[in-house]
DNA sequence: ACATTACGTGACCAGCCGGTAACGTATTGA
DNA sequence: TCAATACGTTACCGGCTGGTCACGTAATGT
């Protein structure tokens, strides 16, 4: 939880492309060519580039599996850095939290289905 | 709360001395000057033009009084950001976080005549 | 009136960032 | 074996970003 850290988190998550790396692989691991063919409109290596920022961020991990490249998600950092701005803008938004966990229990309750919006 | 505002909210966080000025206003309004003088490393255009980045992204808000300008803290589109990665991400970290919002829930019943600064 | 204080801007520059084209490596199946 | 598949890299580039120096504007106190 240094500060270095944390910047580089920033850093990766300042580009809505590696953000929207972020939420593919929220809904599971994939393979590298799978992340790739999700974004048509940019090249191989461009893709590639954004992964290894976030490789080196921590915010992706990978492992092989024969000549298959597996990329998983670590929301880790994601949740160092909330959990520090939660606590410290505390006083700015302690009753919207409260709504925030409302909306989570009340999802909890309904079902599982997962939203895909891209921020 | 469409995806251009987010992204301008995410550029804007990225930089360390931004987010050290929006640690500044955390603890109050304050007026250019102040600000400014509080990086000392840094000529007053540059601080200027962090200021002027977070302005635009609605993160801080400035007023007149007479010749004195003064900047306050809008915490309304991190709470936005944060909130939506919570939901996002609410599968992969389910017990951290809400210890932090009993946190908060437990502080806001505590101090409720407790105001916050003024913004 | 006018120096002082507070704030803002124009012009410029180096370096990083996000991107492409082309090429290289390694595992696998027929 | 060797073409196909999956993945990675070298070389390069335009534009944005974060920074400087110098200068400009506007309200205030005396």
């Amino acid at each position: 939880m240094n500060k270095h850290d944390s910047d580089e988190t920033w850093k990766a998550l300042s580009d809505p492309t590696r953000r929207a790396i972020l939420d593919l692989l929220r809904d599971g691991p994939r393979q590298t060519t799978a992340i790739v063919e999700q974004f048509p409109e940019l090249s191989r290596f461009a893709v590639m580039k954004h992964l290894n920022v976030l490789r080196s961020a921590k915010l992706v991990t990978t492992r092989s599996e024969g000549r298959v490249r597996v990329n998983s998600l670590n929301a880790a950092p994601i949740r160092d850095i909330i959990e520090r701005w939660i606590n410290k803008y505390e006083a700015y938004w302690s009753n919207t939290l409260l709504r925030v966990r409302d909306d989570a229990e009340q999802k909890s309750q309904r079902s599982t289905s997962k939203k895909r919006n891209s921020v």
